[in-house]
DNA sequence: CGTAGTGTTGACCAAATTCAATATCTGTGG
DNA sequence: CCACAGATATTGAATTTGGTCAACACTACG
């Protein structure tokens, strides 16, 4: 078993509010089944029902939807640290395949074993919110990315975005990332076909904006980039922080 | 002060679980301060934090995003009976703003009840964190509406969709309903301009699927709308209620 | 090697936008 | 009750964006 302060899990919860000994234990617990899982494995399937949750300790994954017509939407990537499956728990509907994209490792969380834990620790309940709730905020400026911006401020908005998250659990800078993803992933996600992608990332390696190639993507301009493409991290920003504290000291914690 | 019977919220939480007296006094609670609205008014501002929650007991709002070039991204619509900026208040940031679109009712909710009132009663948690999971159902499948579908597709996913959801609270059915968007909505909401929604709606009504017109939304052919749409109600269904009864029951295994 | 997946590019096409002009509706004040 | 203003809806023509089809290059890996 890992260290609990190296749970990525562990980390991002702590990111939000202190844990207690007693809440480390209990996220430690979720921990128990760690196991690997091989690239391009789907651990929840649109339609179907499996009853478990996950936590991504390593590797990288996605959320999509088929459409009867073949078509797939990407709503979400996934990296280390990311609850996956939540909504599915709760609503015990699967309405998307959450897949994995590099070989990974995760942690699988049997849902009786979940419900109990949250039902007897609201403090932990509120933290799990909490990270929905920014779940939520990404997949709505992702919706705003694709409704009313063309296809290179998508493009650049979403390499941005996917950098801000990455550096919070050190995996990049402001320099660039290492990204595994391929350009039919990126056409998905952003709702562009993968020629099209091909010519977009073209255009902004032309413009010395950024380059991604060899599964790495260079911020040759950071500033500029983020300019052209109206980047705001501030949804993504744990200023949160203290946003639970406050929280904390106005409700008497239980 | 209206019968607890009566309360859109307390209608659509029972929906989820069955409710305790003490559960349905603290919702009641909830709408203290019931006050009308005028049309076009902003409730929640981008970027702002007024630190409030609201309910929706009557009339039509919006949840939108001003991009700095100026365009707007309609991000949901809202109804009798949904709760606004629930992510606001545990986020503690606004990323988007509310407005009513019609004169309308709201409860607004000091957010420090809120907090006190969840931090007691992990049960409605429970059913708070379910309606918002409900809320990012709606949000994906919005995503993958915009990013997959072409705009007539769009447009029918769209206005079934919402047909699906009024018909829940009592306000259409299978004919159709009063709908109060103008074209620009629409053209907002499903990332098009208002011209084109133009173009898409009569090319509906022209090969004889619906009909919007004058405020009104009528299908004339529901089903070959719904086919044609791809339209699957199930991320909709309040079939949740067996949902979290029978999670309590299954459970290890894969 | 050879194959499958991925990336790259060009020529052509379709969908949606832009610009512009009118029409219709709705509420308001005279 | 009518005239008017502002918002909303409708339509056409020209343009842009992104998609489709097709060919080929590069790379990794058995």
């Amino acid at each position: 078993m890992t260290a609990i302060e190296t749970l990525p899990l562990a980390r991002k919860l702590g990111a939000y509010m202190a844990l207690s000994q007693a809440e480390r234990t209990l996220i430690s617990d979720l921990h128990q089944s760690c196991k690997p899982v091989a690239a391009g494995r789907r651990l929840v399937d649109q339609g179907q029902s499996n009853h478990l949750a996950y936590i991504l300790s390593a590797g990288w994954a996605c959320s999509y939807k088929i459409l009867p017509n073949g078509a797939r939407q990407i709503v979400d990537f996934h990296i280390p640290g990311d609850f996956l499956g939540l909504r599915h728990v709760l609503l015990h509907t699967s309405d998307h395949t959450i897949e994995s994209i590099t070989d990974s490792e995760v942690a699988d969380v049997p849902v009786k074993e979940l419900l109990e834990i949250l039902s007897r620790n609201p403090r932990l309940v509120t933290a799990v919110l909490w990270a929905a709730s920014r779940d939520e905020a990404m997949v709505v400026e992702h919706l705003v990315n694709i409704g009313r911006r063309s296809a290179v401020g998508r493009m650049a908005h979403f390499l941005l975005e996917l950098g801000s998250r990455l550096k919070l659990v050190g995996l990049g800078d402001k320099q660039g990332y290492v990204c595994p993803l391929t350009q039919y992933h990126l056409a998905d996600a952003l709702g562009l076909t993968a020629v099209h992608v091909n010519r977009v990332l073209r255009q902004l390696r032309e413009n010395g904006l950024l380059t991604f190639r060899h599964g790495v993507v260079t911020f040759d301009d950071y500033h500029a980039l983020s300019t052209m493409a109206d980047f705001d991290p501030t949804y993504l920003d744990q200023a949160g922080t203290t946003s639970i504290v406050t929280m904390r000291n106005r409700c008497p914690a239980q």
